[in-house]
DNA sequence: GTCACGATTGGAAGCGTTTCCAAAAAGCCT
DNA sequence: AGGCTTTTTGGAAACGCTTCCAATCGTGAC
């Protein structure tokens, strides 16, 4: 940048005022600064920027398993438009551990990152909320509620669920299993609230022990689902509540030796490359994730802008496909 | 920092000492140091350190589509990887533009990132082999030969393919179609080179006109896959060779109204949740994607150590997993 | 006690920007 | 032309660290 200024024969502060959209500079001066740099094919130095301005045109992304298809898709939709306007993307998972997510934060702040999308895995966790809720770094929280007084873009799985459900009622099934991941973090209680609701909006009430809430994992969703269709009063019908779920749903139909319709309809908390190729084909409740993560990354955008602009949430639609998976209950 | 040294009352090239494995300094000092640290709550400033030493912790991943579920499990090892070192991971999707390649190769360049994996677009675009070969630096490349004067991690697709191939010989095809992308990246001269070995071991020579080799997206592979199983002389088996190519593929076969295996075998070329749960369930040629990314991260983190150790090259095995969609070449 | 040498230490310089302030230049008005 | 205001300009200070050099301290040998 001296170079720069003594090839203009100007001053440094002046080369400075040229780069940033030159305020205050005359006309031959700019055009002589831009002949130089252009000569000398200069480029500013983004660290020593970042070291003064604070800004380091980036920003970084925490999900529980970033190799869950959904969830890169997210992902990568972020990471487009953040590019536009020049910002980098970091990627991180906390594959569901609270204390690495904090540590995260922390260390993504003292990188002076210049926001943060999160999908924490936890709502209820004291450590981990006072960390979101007080951090210095702009923070969007994906598909969670809490704590309140940060930026949200959320999923409305509640009214997908609730389409679905009534669906399946509709089509003669009571016995309806419920199968999601962890309660404490919004997806699972948006999924189980809709659920409820197709319901009671149907004037029945849904069997508890179909209800079977408590990790996102294979091995888990494969077990509860095996143990569900061998017991005595099996579920005629399954809703997979989870972005991964519904390959472990299926084995366990296979392996204990049954039909998808004909002895149980199944249901697919979030759509997919299976889901649409399984023979059959298997309904599922859908949203647009490249737009969620556009989203996501305006948010970020506009508060870099404006730090203290108020709370913004924004929450997406979803929609019931029905596919071949969903049948009349058997008799 | 200033802080500190007063804290401990020392100067601050003693602080910085301490901060950095303390070569030189005596034990009480340091005590009185590091408990000022503590009493202050005091973290070295990383764009402060970057400033100086050039280093920025950081790596970056360009791939072709990064929502790709390959991919993103590649990248997500790469950044555990690198993560217990303190490197952070930076993503970018490429969507298969050369000149995007390059300026974003130029852009994390400036950033002064301290290293770069990326599967290249192409191995013939000129510019890009120059600014690849060229950079200053690290870089890995992701399965590619081209610039071979830089560090790369490779899959052994041409002895998977052969294999499988083999096999499906071995069950009586001949007609045996061969889908890949474009021409020009090493997966898919591998694998037309593993296709064609298996026919040579057999003293068999392959229908060149079922090596369609031209794009990853799932159009073509759509319409090449219909356009030949409607054809007078079908092929009876497929070889669909890229990473998401399956879906496609199977979609087409429904569409014509084949199945399979009776009316066609298939073979994928990478393995997915797809592969493992359709019905029936499909043969692969599968690696160890999470294997590769470790290696990839670990081969930039000897790179930051050591900038001129001599370039190293790694190839992983795949192996071919045969599933019920092989079967005898019908009469 | 003196000297020499190695181990420690303090603090200034520098990394490449932005920003601020004062000074110079340019207009404008009478 | 002189006195104003406004625009443009140069350059120092600061951002938070590392590194280098010179200075100080300590130790053992003579």
């Amino acid at each position: 940048m001296k170079d720069v200024a003594e090839e203009a024969g100007v001053g440094v502060g002046t080369v400075s005022r040229v780069v940033n959209g030159g305020t205050n500079v005359s006309l031959k001066t700019r055009e002589r600064v831009e002949a130089a740099i252009r000569r000398l094919n200069f480029n500013p130095d983004p660290i020593a920027q970042s070291m003064r301005s604070g800004q380091t045109k980036m920003f970084a992304c925490i999900v529980r398993d970033f190799s869950v298809p959904i969830l890169s898709m997210f992902v990568n939709a972020m990471q487009d438009t953040a590019d536009v306007s020049g910002f980098g993307l970091q990627v991180a998972s906390s594959y569901h551990d609270t204390d690495r997510e904090i540590v995260m934060l922390e260390r993504l702040a003292r990188r002076r990152i210049d926001g943060i999308v999160i999908a924490s895995s936890s709502e209820t966790d004291e450590g981990l909320l006072e960390t979101i809720s007080s951090s210095e770094v702009p923070i969007v929280l994906l598909d969670r509620d809490k704590p309140d007084n940060v930026d949200a873009v959320l999923i409305d799985h509640r009214a997908g669920v609730r389409t679905a459900v009534q669906r399946l009622l509709d089509l003669g099934h009571r016995r309806i299993a419920m199968l999601s991941g962890q309660k404490g973090v919004r997806p699972v209680r948006e999924r189980v609230a809709g659920y409820r609701e197709a319901f009671s909006s149907r004037g029945l009430e849904p069997a508890e022990e179909l209800i079977r809430c408590g990790s996102f994992t294979p091995d888990f969703v494969y077990s509860e689902t095996a143990q569900m269709l061998r017991s005595e009063a099996r579920p005629t019908a399954i809703y997979a509540g989870g972005t991964a779920m519904l390959a472990a749903v299926l084995r366990a139909i296979r392996d204990v030796g049954l039909r998808v319709p004909q002895d149980v309809s199944v249901v697919a908390g979030a759509d997919s490359e299976l889901a649409l190729l399984h023979t059959p084909t298997i309904s599922v409740v859908r949203w647009q994730h490249d737009q969620l993560g556009a989203a996501a990354a305006r948010f970020l955008l506009s508060r870099v802008e404006n730090r203290k602009a108020p709370v913004q949430k924004m929450i997406f639609p979803t929609e019931f496909i029905q596919r071949e998976s969903c049948g009349p209950a058997p008799s």
